[in-house]
DNA sequence: TAATAAAAATACCGATCGGTATGTTACTCT
DNA sequence: AGAGTAACATACCGATCGGTATTTTTATTA
């Protein structure tokens, strides 16, 4: 072995993961990743099977890279509803985060995927469960733990709140202003307040 | 003159408009469109400049299919409460509506022409903050005509609004689950509610 | 230092891309 | 009826698409 594969292998999903996330599948053309990346079509095809691997990598990175720090700030809380304040204070600074690297990935793919691509569609979707029934799970843990009040509908109130996060996102994105998803943040801080026994 | 050439040009549009919804710009070839008209090539350029010029009519006219309803019904009522509840009503049966043509045509655009498409994006963008614009238009005569109250912030409620349809809209089409717009819905009724003055 | 193999570049493939130039068809009007 | 033209079809263009086969480079190891 000489150079290093799996840097290499990283190196290639570090460039070309905005891309896809701003142009879509079909959108991208391999010259475009070629041109991102400074390497070679040669290069690409040695550590990525065709242009669908390195998508459905590029966009579980873009995911990785999103949803990590916000896994990492709720694991430090054990109560229900400090996890969803960090969640909300999260949010609030999402729209930098995601700015630079063409908006979010999720959103993206699965406007993109569906209709056009089913294996790309479906990783996206099972993103989409998990973080809404993450959601879910977590209302349901603050009624057991007597913080959110009993008769409170977790299943309706974590698909609501997975909702607005999106809406909130895209608007901001598409107009450029990140006052869209700190309103809903707002919102969503208001009806977990009203549902919070104090 | 021999055949009509308006009937011919809305008759593409038909048949291209739900293609381009469901693929995207890129995603689309002129093979898809010439496949789904039944015409040549050669007639699509007779009837169109190119296929942005295609893409930029088909996006229009997938916007009045689920806009002049909207906007129909709530001509039909004076006030700004009873228009808005219309609205609500509208996007509980929004799903059923568009699942057909692939989705919600503004989500599906603006996403697709950000980052990539100018004039397409800059087509959206303008719809978007009608909308919008009217979302707080709307509100601002309940608190005109003395029906909400006056301390409601029109602005940030219309704003939170249109994210929330979209949103709901969103994770309805992914999920193909009409619930999730009809939970965005309950939600925004309950909020009209508090603000309304009874 | 020569053999070896991994990593990357080069060169090439058929297919399809958006677009155009040129025909052909079908209808109107004199 | 035949000239003229609008409506559409056919045939073709260079460029680019995703993908592969082959060659070159680079580093390791015996």
């Amino acid at each position: 072995m000489q150079r290093d594969s799996t840097v290499t292998h990283s190196f290639i999903l570090e460039k070309v993961a905005p891309i896809f996330n701003k142009k879509g599948y079909s959108g991208t053309a391999l010259s475009d990743l070629t041109e991102a990346s400074g390497l070679t079509k040669g290069a690409l095809y040695f550590h990525f099977r065709n242009k669908q691997d390195l998508a459905i990598q590029a966009f579980r990175l873009n995911v990785k890279k999103v949803i990590d720090p916000l896994a990492e700030r709720m694991k430090s809380h054990d109560r229900a509803v400090e996890k969803l304040e960090m969640l909300i204070s999260y949010y609030r600074d999402y729209y930098s985060l995601i700015v630079e690297e063409g908006g979010c990935p999720i959103l993206n793919m699965a406007t993109d995927a569906n209709n056009n691509n089913p294996e790309l569609f479906e990783a996206v979707k099972k993103i989409i469960l998990k973080l809404e029934n993450g959601l879910i799970d977590m209302i349901r843990l603050g009624i057991e733990q007597g913080e959110i009040k009993e008769d409170a509908d977790a299943v309706a109130l974590g698909k609501n709140i997975y909702c607005m996060i999106e809406g909130g996102v895209f608007m901001s994105v598409i107009h450029k202003d990140p006052c869209y998803v700190a309103n809903m943040m707002d919102l969503i801080a208001q009806l977990l307040k009203e549902i919070t026994i104090t």
